[in-house]
DNA sequence: ATTAAAAATGCAAATGTTTTCATTTTTTGA
DNA sequence: TCAAAAAATGAAAACATTTGCATTTTTAAT
């Protein structure tokens, strides 16, 4: 079925032929330059140049058995929510050398054996997944393998797995607990379905919390379930708010918010006056939006970007006196989407 | 510095020790099972279950030069244009049981002759490219190896390489007709900048043909220049706006196409009784805008999955009749941001 | 200039598969 | 039941590199 070969391409052994030296040196000097002799050195360089030769990092593998490839597992790539995360680990990956093989499950967690396994079958060095909900197999089969597993995206005290994120709870807490002070009294909640999302639950119960509430003590429509689609929270949101429209409404995250945002457009409910709207996030373009939203940072790149450099530093991940665990710290940030309806507001203004 | 090294995983060899068969025996279960004997069959299949074997897809590379993974490089990951192609390329090839290595330049062509040799250590089998405007650099050294090289997601006859995606021309050339249709005349441009961004190009060149105009003949407030990013379309677009209104604004794409729409937002300009908007793309979230995006379709899963077919087709890619090029069609999708302002519109209310 | 130590290089084995060719086993047809 | 053909399997070479050990070359110290 495949094409022949692809054969022929120049190995170390014809450079070294070529430069008139042993394949090993060729060899020590694409790993340790520094200890080959600067005239050797010029003389492979010169070789591998004319040759065309590029270094086969496939062949090294076997060796020692690192690939120098790292997995990334997540949820969706085509959303608002992974895209910044996707991209700032693929490339610090790439500074440090090593390439990015990254698959997406869509929600599914019963997809990740499959996928853990043709990772294994890569023989990855290591692999990121978002979040601590997965199935024992993929695990399993990873712990058997010793590869390094980094639970990103969301930060717990007794998290399973290594971890590095921001603590949901505390998120989903730091949301409600705004809308509390700004004065909101009946606010509806939108959150995705928690049964295999960690991070929403987290969130959710940290809302909870702030708002000394239980989910029973919600009517339906102050708790609203629905996927983390544009469209599909519209349409739920715009359901929720002719029955009965709260005075604040706090989402699952920013790509619900902006449901939420198309919802009152929809309708003409002003936000923030009518209405107003808390998003947990800050994804691109959530700063733009009209009002500005409000919302509770999650630093996507920063959490890649150490969760790249925990991976390739090996060492770390499984450490020997635990597991690691790094919490990154969110924000709240305040924009308009927020009205200030307590009664301290004016109090407030004029101390100011 | 890297840990030690992990040995150990269980190979063919045990697996064909443990089975009482040859090693290649147990290459053979696993790449044509149909021709190795039932009996057989289920004494490998039970040692590799015994001892937890997974193939090892790397070694195998050495032997045909073949590695099974296929290279992608996207201007960027982090924004909405390339989530919905990359997400569906991701997973076409999982399906063909390759998988992928990406890489974004971040619309800095020059970055692109790193990642190709990065790519090219990595031994991949095929590479996807956005678009056809690349250094000679890279193209050339794909074509030294005679790795298969596939433009995606611009269409033209005469491409200096196989191509897969829309006519972009006639995108934009849709997209400007279907405003002039709707009777206006007083229309605004803003595009990215177009140096090194070829569907971007043949876009503004099928608006203008459209409009039968000349980038000269444009005042500078009608021609305007920005980034793909909400933010800085944004701005541009309220100072544009506050300048001197136009009857219609064309955008280059979607998320620009978004900025406009906060603009017009952040202005109390009523979309489209006062302005119209039309972008391109029909990215996800286009349809749920308020009001609902008129834009023209780029079938970025379609050509996402015809160009992972492609590429693992092996054989169409470098066709000897010449280059192959495909044409995926695009489609305008009518939604409320634009008004029908020509004088037809009555009667035409009447004829129906 | 001589010798000891250090640095650079080479040799050959090893890595985990696939693949060619040869050999053994099974099937088929009389 | 036997021979011939077909199917299944095995042995060993090949793939492109790394690496431990041995050897040669260079440097430094006397």
């Amino acid at each position: 079925m495949r094409a022949r070969s692809r054969k022929g391409a120049p190995g170390i052994v014809e450079v070294a032929k070529r430069a008139g030296v042993s394949p090993a040196t060729v060899s020590r000097f694409f790993n340790e330059p520094e200890i080959v002799k600067g005239k050797t050195r010029n003389l492979i360089e010169q070789a591998a140049r004319d040759l065309g030769y590029y270094r086969n990092r496939i062949a090294t593998t076997d060796q020692h058995g690192f690939s120098g490839t790292i997995g990334l597992i997540v949820p969706t790539i085509d959303n608002a929510i992974f895209a910044e995360l996707i991209q700032a680990f693929s490339s610090r990956l790439l500074s440090h050398d090593r390439t990015m093989l990254i698959a997406a499950h869509g929600y599914n967690p019963s997809l990740e054996v499959g996928i853990v396994k043709s990772l294994l079958e890569r023989r990855i060095d290591g692999v990121a997944l978002i979040g601590f909900e997965h199935e024992k197999a993929p695990l399993e089969m990873l712990a058997a393998r010793g590869v390094p597993v980094l639970a990103a995206w969301n930060y717990r005290k007794d998290s399973p797995i290594p971890c590095i994120g921001a603590d949901n709870f505390q998120v989903g807490f730091v949301a409600a607990q705004h809308l509390m002070k700004m004065g909101h009294r009946d606010v509806a909640l939108v959150f995705p379905p928690t049964q295999s999302n960690d991070r929403a639950e987290d969130r959710l119960n940290g809302v909870l919390h702030a708002l000394d509430m239980d989910l029973s003590q919600l009517s339906h429509n102050r708790f609203i379930e629905t996927r983390y689609d544009i469209g599909e929270a519209k349409q739920a949101i715009i359901k929720m708010l002719c029955e009965n429209r709260p005075s604040a409404i706090i989402c699952g995250n920013d790509v619900i918010a902006q449901g939420a945002v198309y919802a009152c457009q929809s309708l003409g409910i002003n936000i923030p006056d009518d209405v107003s709207i808390i998003g947990i996030g800050d994804f691109r373009g959530s700063s733009q939006m009209e009002p500005g939203l409000t919302t509770v940072r999650m630093p996507a790149q920063r959490i890649a970007e150490q969760a790249a450099d925990l991976l390739c530093g090996g060492l770390s991940v499984t450490s020997v006196k635990g597991i690691t665990r790094i919490k990154i710290e969110s924000e709240l940030v305040v924009r308009k989407s927020v009205k200030d309806i307590s009664s301290h507001k004016n109090t407030e203004r004029l101390l100011r």
